[in-house]
DNA sequence: TCGAGTGATAGTATTACCTCA
DNA sequence: CCTGAGGTAATACTATCACTC
């Protein structure tokens, strides 16, 4: 493409891409709908060179949402009910370590056992592994010893609480997440893979939607770049067609003095031209004739 | 019957703490 | 006492499975 010629002669210079607003939020495009909401404690952060348009879903509220009224979860049939006496062992003080690491580590929130369920019933405690064995409607093993792995539905009014809570929240402490699981009688464990399927899925449709947004902004500096480009030509034109003819001329047949800077060349060199072009030294060449238009 | 939505699981990366030589 | 290495735990993310509607 000619658009380095473009530049030298004219100054103008065309150029299409996109910047990364990796750690620069507030340059967001604004005409993007969607904004993902980035938690106090980020999560982990993107490669380095990701475009992260940076957008938000929801609320971000400093607090974590208040649970003041209880959602009953079995009014879907699929949750059993379970006892709640969980809760001392679930109010109790986390230890330093664990403080320290809800503060310092940028995930610190939701626990996901992800290891397996042989991790997961070493790390959760014998009383919640029992919840959650009872709470869910089913387990991995039925009646007669088969691997069948229902799902669980959640209700409409645990489904809303939960969205209402990742809207303030979209990560969530232990104690959070002990706290939701009790109000909405599910296991912290469904809680947790609840927040991680909606960070996800989010996260997906995040994506799609800055894709799409991607699309149209290529599409746009196409657009306008080929009108550029088009406007560019059309200006060189009237610059040539207002030039005098031995402007026209390639540079290596002009020369020009340094000293009195007038053209020299197979024009009248002597005359008191009005065009000796006074800082343009592109008109001089050096290693032709440095003095011959004196 | 198929596809979308979604709950659940497995694997992996990161970070911090703990222990020990 | 200090320090670096290795182990462990917690938590996040991604991919995928599998079930329900």
């Amino acid at each position: 493409m000619g658009l380095d010629d473009d530049a030298c002669n004219t100054g103008l210079v065309l150029g299409l891409g996109f910047s990364s607003t990796l750690e620069t939020p507030t340059k967001k495009p604004s005409c993007l709908k969607f904004e993902q909401q980035q938690p106090p404690t980020t999560a982990a952060a993107p490669p380095p060179s990701s475009f992260e348009p940076l957008l938000t879903l929801g609320l971000c509220g400093d607090q974590f949402y208040q649970v003041t009224q209880k959602v009953d979860g079995n009014k879907g049939g699929y949750l059993n009910h379970h006892h709640h006496d969980q809760e001392k062992e679930q109010e109790q003080e986390p230890t330093a370590g664990d403080l320290y690491r809800r503060q310092a580590s940028p995930h610190s929130a939701v626990s996901s056992f992800s290891s397996g369920r042989v991790k997961r019933e070493r790390e959760l405690s014998s009383e919640e592994v029992e919840v959650e064995k009872n709470s869910s409607r089913v387990s991995d093993e039925d009646e007669d010893g088969v691997n069948a792995r229902k799902k669980l539905r959640l209700t409409k009014e645990q489904s809303a609480f939960l969205e209402e809570s990742f809207k303030q929240h979209s990560t969530l402490n232990p104690k959070q997440k002990q706290a939701l699981a009790k109000q909405l009688n599910l296991t912290p464990r469904q809680v947790e893979v609840w927040f991680q399927n909606r960070r996800a899925r989010t996260k997906l449709k995040q994506t799609e939607v800055d894709c799409e947004f991607l699309k149209k902004c290529c599409e746009t500096l196409t657009d306008e770049n080929r009108r550029l480009q088009k406007e560019l030509q059309e200006l060189k034109a009237l610059k040539m067609a207002a030039q005098p003819f031995y402007m026209q001329m390639p540079a290596a047949t002009l020369t020009m003095c340094p000293s009195c800077e007038r053209i020299g060349g197979v024009a009248d060199g002597n005359s008191k031209t009005p065009f000796s072009m006074a800082s343009k030294p592109h008109f001089y060449n050096p290693f032709s004739n440095p003095s011959a238009a004196c």
